[in-house]
DNA sequence: TTGGCGTTATGCGTTTTTGGTATAACCAGC
DNA sequence: GCTGGTTATACCAAAAACGCATAACGCCAA
């Protein structure tokens, strides 16, 4: 049972909401990652494929949406700028990586058993 | 640790793709019931708080992208028309609810623990 | 036979969202 | 002061979502 020539596949996502607005998700996780080893957004943005635009437009919509900074930012500067994370954000990412842990597996272990 | 004055929460998503589109998901689940309960995508629509146009999309897209049509529809007659359920689209409701069953509720036991 | 009814079906313009490019602001070092 | 690399934002373009309007259809009642 399933379409011609094709194969279905199950997805499945976790993410955080504050009043409806998703405040945090696999996307934004890896972007924080990505700010949290590289010390720049720019440099996270280009490790994601993603515009350094789009990128910031995600941490600014967290931040608004949650109430506190997730990056400390620094315009100009040796490096011409640098962000590292802040301790808030790092707890988000340590418990968010809790909550999603196996998941996708177990998902993915239930999908085969039914032979879609 | 939360925002002040909100609450945070946790929220999850089954969906199955095909060729990196999706081709259903809880939405579209819970449409294809209300056709089965109503026989008609225009009573599903309204029951469900869309539009026809939006109903209709959905369930056009879903076929296109499975190959197999979901719906059996009739135009003019009696009640002006009807809908039904193909048996596929059926066999696809009842193992898409294995798939989900606790899923949900499994997410929020979790996250309870977490103290976001 | 004809008009009305309630559905399915779809074209098309409008609105909203998203994305990308260009540009300014910033600051240490040379 | 000029350069380099970053953050920040304005602004226009592209895409997607939305919804209104209308046609097609076939029973049924008049």
């Amino acid at each position: 049972m399933s379409a011609p020539g094709s194969v279905i596949q199950v997805r499945s996502k976790i993410w955080l909401e504050i009043n409806g607005e998703p405040v945090f998700g696999q996307g934004r996780e890896e972007l924080l990652r990505l700010v949290q080893k590289n010390g720049s957004i720019n440099a996270a943005a280009k490790a994601m494929g993603i515009t350094y635009r789009k990128a910031w437009t995600y941490i600014d919509a967290m931040e608004k949406r949650l109430g506190f900074p997730l990056v400390n930012r620094l315009k100009g500067g040796p490096g011409g700028g640098e962000s590292t994370l802040t301790p808030q954000a790092e707890m988000f990412l340590e418990k968010f990586d809790i909550l999603r842990q196996g998941f996708n597996e177990t998902v993915n272990r239930k999908f085969m058993e039914l032979d879609f």
